[in-house]
DNA sequence: GTTTTAGTTCGTGCAGTTACGAACCAATAA
DNA sequence: TTATTGGTTCGTAACTGCACGAACTAAAAC
């Protein structure tokens, strides 16, 4: 494979990867800059870079890169006697992307905790559904730590720095 | 607690769940429809009940309902003689709950071992650091189905039925 | 065969989002 | 001090998605 072949498959997947993270609600600007920083072999891009990369104007990548550093997906990094921001892949540790599942789980155990007071016959079917569905996400949530552990013991020789 | 303040509070939970759905992606009728069904004490609601309680439009009733049984939350039984359609929580197998995050996850191994074949220098840290992240999601969908197997060890006292 | 019931589909309007360009700001360079 | 660089904020225009009402369909009731 040469290397423009190889440039070329990589902004297709670009563009897939961009849709992916669209229908997963991501919005479409976001997208594209997320998976330019995955997928290139530049570990670092510009804003200019991006910008000239992506097509769009510096108003819709300001407002993206905000929003990517916001969600912690996105980082920059400077060097001394220069001005421009060289932005990457925020380097999180590998559980840590559990954390959105969890609370969103932890809500919901909540929600259903509140629906299952308020309810007059706690021992009709849909309430022992609920509870059922309560349950699992009490377990699951209690064996993400397990789960954090475990990964960590089996990855120690491989340490992660940032 | 009188059973109309019951009734007050629970409605008034309808609409906080439902806010809560439409922040993590769903429509807003849908997510009402949805909350409306896990919060009152009724077990199954007509579709005129539906449109009764959450004021909205037949046709936005028809749309959400139909998207919300794709979804695999929400089922419909009916009676002989009847032809109105009872609707009401799907009662799916606990464990079920994680499919959507297992596919996306799924989905990502994949879009992430693209990526990686494509890249010039396989060591690069971007590289080093997307082949962690892969590699816990391989590892969080490998434990999943011992979630699974642990829950309903525990559980096997209290046997599902649909 | 006509009417009623129970919902579905279609076309439209409104509201919310998104991305753009222009104006702006802050820091360095000249 | 003025100019340039690097990015942000603001106002606007275009686009998108959602919910509504009206028209429609299919099945049962009469």
């Amino acid at each position: 494979m040469t290397t423009e072949e190889r440039i070329r498959l990589q902004k297709h997947l670009v563009e897939t990867i961009g849709l992916e993270h669209e229908k997963e609600g991501m919005q479409p600007v976001s997208s594209r800059i997320l998976a330019l920083l995955m997928v290139m072999d530049k570990e670092c891009f510009t804003f200019d870079e991006i910008i000239e990369e992506l097509g769009i104007s510096k108003s819709a990548a300001s407002v993206a890169l905000k929003m990517l550093q916001l969600r912690n997906n996105v980082e920059y990094i400077t060097f001394p006697g220069d001005r421009k921001r060289y932005f990457r892949l925020k380097r999180i540790e590998p559980y840590h992307i559990f954390e959105e599942s969890r609370k969103k789980m932890q809500r919901n155990i909540e929600n259903i905790g509140k629906i299952l007071t308020l309810k007059a016959n706690p021992q009709a079917p849909n309430n022992h559904f609920l509870n059922e569905i309560k349950q699992m996400m009490e377990f699951f949530i209690d064996s993400l730590d397990h789960l954090k552990e475990s990964y960590l013991k089996r990855h120690n020789s491989s340490n992660f720095s940032s």
